[in-house]
DNA sequence: ACTTAGCACTTAGGGACACCGAGTGCTAAC
DNA sequence: GTTAGCACTCGGTGTCCCTAAGTGCTAAGT
């Protein structure tokens, strides 16, 4: 009764199931790998395996399938990933090279990811909490309306048409940018407010209201970059994958959509040390993603951002997670342009 | 056998199926709508719908369902729509009050209208084929990397960060913008580049290369404000849906996610004399949504841009368009502030 | 101390069958 | 033009039975 032919049985149970989508019996396990024992043999093992709750009968005389702790046990063993096919890395990167802005690139991101690995994906905005300041700037579009823009040392851009409280004019909103730019540079984007409020003071009295006006704008720009969003595509993946999904598949496009819980399952991933984090089914802290699994992985300068997929746990971890940290890395390639 | 009760009978056996999903046959018609006359009566009535091709029996000895020529007879005999309740106004009102941007607007007003609906929900930018220029403004960044802004009379803001070939000053810019500012006064986005290349000759020598980048940018920008785009949500609801869509909801989904079909589908539509268009079934070309309705309204100053939602073919058709239309017309008066 | 063969046991899934109920179309009377 | 009555159809459900796949256990083999 070794202990390594038993890891090699949940490996090939995982492995079978995962593809055939039926529970698997010793007797088709022989003969699909040649494992050089008997069935009996193997019979004697899956009790173990059952009994450690790697994997179970869903009927008394059915075949047995992996728990979730049974994959989690799989996806650990998994030493090395396997590279991707020459003409997938030909796919990623002929497709990311073309991309423009940084929208754009996330979006191909996201639909090659998903069409890579038949799942769901998503990708999440690059953090931004140590990005700075680069650039402010406020265009005057009638008496009393301001446009203000906000440019990251990231290349993000982010912009407001605000009102403000008394006309103003071209020479008053240079004068103010001046200011402010001044005060703000290299500042960090989490910094912002501190540093606006103590300049607020040494702006001359008649525009003080408009000074106010624009801060706040800042600062909820600031805010906007800070925030978290995310993309996603693929959903139609999970339609597909019904089945796979006792219940029906309506709780996760919810939480796929109110992306605030997607976003905090990504963030709450711990990178493991092959860099690609891996939540299997009860793992996840929301019911309504107990029977899901995410594959994700940091991308960027800090790897401080995620992108994966989300889907059944009865999924092929390898290849994902290789195509995951395949794109990880191709996107953050991309990035450093 | 007159012709409005069969009309009516039409009305009631879509009402009921609506509502309870399955097949209606001739007695439970006649218990649950106060037709003055039996169920052999109404048998014959039946009999006549059949034959026109309005329902249909799904097997010999069951009930008759609708078909999609029958829904849309049924659709186009409501003369009025029930005006929203003073609650769902009220929930309209609020929600979309609050909105700040072009973009937040849009999202609040889908997921309002897929809660209300219990479909989901789509929204169209709106068209700008005659937006008119209202700004632009080149800011520079580095020596040789500019900022590109345009603001259409919509109110919409795109921007781009480009490199010029050549470095240059802020004086240059300053001078570049004047220049094409005045040369766009009040030009639709989608003559811009005529009006931008006639420019080009007008300016001094060692800015041409610059001043070319700068018009290859802003043609871009423009072409981003007239492409199409769309926000979606209320996904989940297909899924709760399932059992309305005999095949899998994949086929949707893609359709949905792959925007373009959607765009041309709800470009096409039609509006009709109540005001919102209704696509039923069959009567849309895309295969994909052939068990699918789609009901839209335009909105804005010229009802050009498209809101609507998509379901299954059996729903709630009054409610759903007394809905659309009335998201419409909030969605209207908000963007004309 | 494992491994294997053999065997009794369990059970989901599928076919055969009968039955019930809802619904229809038709005919003849009103 | 409407209604009552009736024979007929057929999907759905429940029962029974059988089969195939798979298990656990025991006893023999290495």
């Amino acid at each position: 009764m070794s202990e390594p032919r038993r890891l090699e049985v949940l490996r090939a149970i995982v492995e079978d199931y995962v593809h055939s989508r039926e529970p698997v019996g010793s007797k088709a396990l022989v003969e699909r790998h040649h494992l050089g024992v008997s069935s009996a043999t193997i019979r004697n093992d899956m009790a173990v395996l059952e009994e450690e709750g790697l994997i179970v009968a869903p009927h008394t005389s059915a075949g047995r399938i992996p728990t979730d702790k049974g994959y989690r046990l799989f996806v650990d063993q998994l030493s090395d990933l396997r590279p991707l096919s020459a003409a997938e890395r030909r796919a990623i990167q002929t497709l990311l090279e073309g991309a423009e802005d940084i929208d754009d690139i996330l979006d191909r991101t996201v639909r090659l990811l998903s069409q890579l690995t038949n799942q769901v994906a998503v990708v999440q905005y690059p953090h931004l909490g140590n990005a700075k300041v680069r650039h402010i700037e406020f265009v005057l579009l009638a008496p009393a309306q301001v446009l203000v823009v906000l440019i990251s040392t990231t290349g993000r851009v982010e912009q407001r048409v605000i009102t403000v409280p008394a006309p103003v004019t071209e020479q008053d909103l240079h004068e103010l940018r001046q200011h402010f730019l001044q005060a703000l540079a290299g500042t960090t984007l989490t910094r912002i407010t501190s540093h606006l409020t103590d300049t607020l003071a040494t702006v001359p009295a008649h525009l003080r209201g408009t000074a106010a006006a624009l801060v706040r704008a800042l600062e909820q720009l600031a805010g906007i970059n800070r925030e978290d969003r995310m993309v996603m595509a693929g959903t139609a993946n999970l339609a597909r994958a019904t089945g796979d999904f006792p219940l029906t598949i309506g709780p996760i496009l919810e939480a796929l959509e109110e992306q605030v819980v997607m976003l905090r399952l990504l963030s709450e991933m711990e990178q493991d040390a092959r860099g690609v984090s891996v939540r299997i089914g009860s793992e996840n802290p929301y019911g309504s993603l107990s029977e899901a699994s995410v594959v994700a992985t940091g991308y960027g300068p800090d790897a401080s951002a995620m992108v994966g997929i989300l889907g059944p746990t009865r999924m092929d971890y390898p290849n994902t997670m290789a195509a995951v940290r395949a794109v990880a890395r191709y996107l953050s390639r991309v990035l450093n342009n």
